[in-house]
DNA sequence: CGAAATTTTGATCACGTTCAACTTCAGTGG
DNA sequence: CCACTGAAGTTGAACGTGATCAAAATTTCG
């Protein structure tokens, strides 16, 4: 695989994928010096690349630390569907190195710019040190839950309500790594690969875009979208983001405070 | 909520949730022990309850030992989605009990036998044995895997393709828990459910059964699903199944063998 | 500037929904 | 015992949504 590989070097450590585990933990500065450990390298990769393909093993953690990429199937038939579009923060190998062999491809939607940790790696830490395997239970856990919301949209909502529910979900996991603004945000990535998202054909879907627009909820501008009435825009997509818990910290046993 | 509490006491305990677990890790007696000790009672539930609701919290992990449920969402227009039929060895509350509050409901298609256990009990758990929060990373894979594959489903595979995909897959669950033959497996559910999962409508999902049927690739009896071209069925559904890989085991470290 | 990719618009048509009626079956009570 | 009820499965007809195909307009990039 292509790329720039270099070493962290920097002190301060400020990835998206911290961001996202201060979600749910309280990050100590020893643990973020254990993860950021964990990273073997960086590597650049460019837009179109595939990262992981269906069919062979991948057994990286790759932590997206900048662009956009997708997890997609392609069907015998030639069909694409993508099961998610992945952010800053988002860890391509979560499921695909779970697995005997992945069962999804991974692509470069942009430019992208990943943090690489080998699985074996995280689950040697996790076994010295168990925040990080209940980190990793909740990353998963997020993901399962991203997985889900698709499935309603593309099972139940009409296409409009199926694109407005994307934008504001990806909206959301950009705001959250700081990303994003309130209510903008660039959004690098074809009508194409979304219409793959939505389970639309091109045509359509450029026509709920255009709806979109002309009933002012969005404006957009060089890939850029803009919300203009964001409110009308979540009673419109029944949007309600789910809040992961934090994870639940514990009272050590007797014996342990002994020890 | 109803239902009949038990205490476990038998000495060997046979639960589904230990085969799916024995998948991908080798569970010792100790660590069945711990497990079956996590377990705060049994709960049956009879059909047509509801035993997670869309906004409540809930904070249990309840195995499924029996039966059949479904993770559903309703939406204002009065559509439901179904995420996935829960069977045997399938767990309640995850991804549920990982949020602020549950964002699908549980509802129980059969009545069902549940051994319910706190999210925070096994929590605690992990920090004692690593291994425990590894086994809930790998559920949550397997969770996230199996929404993944709902979302191609209903994206891009035509009705006939989904109905035969969804029946393939529902069936190797039942395998891996010991609860199906090898051709052919009960299906207690009605078709107003599976279209619900399927995303189509009931007459629509009838239709496709019967298309099934027609062709000679199954065969349907009082609710008991009889493969008669598996081959064929695998062929057209374009059925892959995933394998997850094991719990990779860690070399310890130097200074932990000597300690 | 030319070539390719992407967005936009239009026209047609098939697929799957909707609505409705009817069948079958299990359970229930007269 | 049979009529009644309700749930589930089955079938038919009509409609509408979204796919498909095609082409133009626009943008991006080599």
């Amino acid at each position: 695989m292509t790329g720039v590989v270099r070493k962290i070097s920097s002190a301060r450590w400020d990835s998206p994928i911290v961001a996202r585990l201060r979600q749910f933990i309280d990050l100590g500065a020893a643990e973020v010096d254990t993860l950021r450990a964990l990273i073997e390298c960086e590597l650049s990769v460019e837009r179109r690349r595939d990262l992981v393909v269906d069919g062979y093993e991948y057994s990286k953690l790759s932590f997206i630390k900048e662009g956009f990429a997708a997890r997609y199937k392609l069907l015998r038939n030639g069909r694409r569907q993508i099961i998610n579009v992945m952010v800053p923060g988002d860890i391509i190998g979560l499921p695909g190195s779970f697995l005997d062999q992945a069962t999804f491809s991974v692509i470069a939607l942009t430019d992208i710019k990943l943090e690489v940790c080998s699985l074996e790696g995280f689950v040697a830490v996790c076994h010295r040190q168990p925040r990080f395997g209940l980190m990793l239970t909740w990353l998963a856990v997020q993901e399962a839950m991203s997985y889900a919301d698709r499935v309603v949209d593309i099972g139940r909502r009409t296409p409009v309500e199926r694109l407005a529910h994307f934008l504001l979900e990806i909206h959301g996991r950009l705001v959250l790594v700081g990303a994003s603004t309130e209510t903008s945000f660039d959004l690098p990535i074809s009508q194409e690969v979304i219409s793959d998202a939505l389970g639309l054909s091109v045509p359509h879907l450029n026509r709920m875009f255009a709806k979109l627009r002309t009933e002012g909820l969005i404006t957009i501008t060089d890939r850029r979208i803009q919300f203009i009435g964001k409110k009308a825009l979540c009673l419109l997509a029944h949007f309600q983001p789910a809040r992961v818990a934090r994870i639940p910290t514990v009272q050590p046993l007797k014996h342990e405070l002994i020890a």
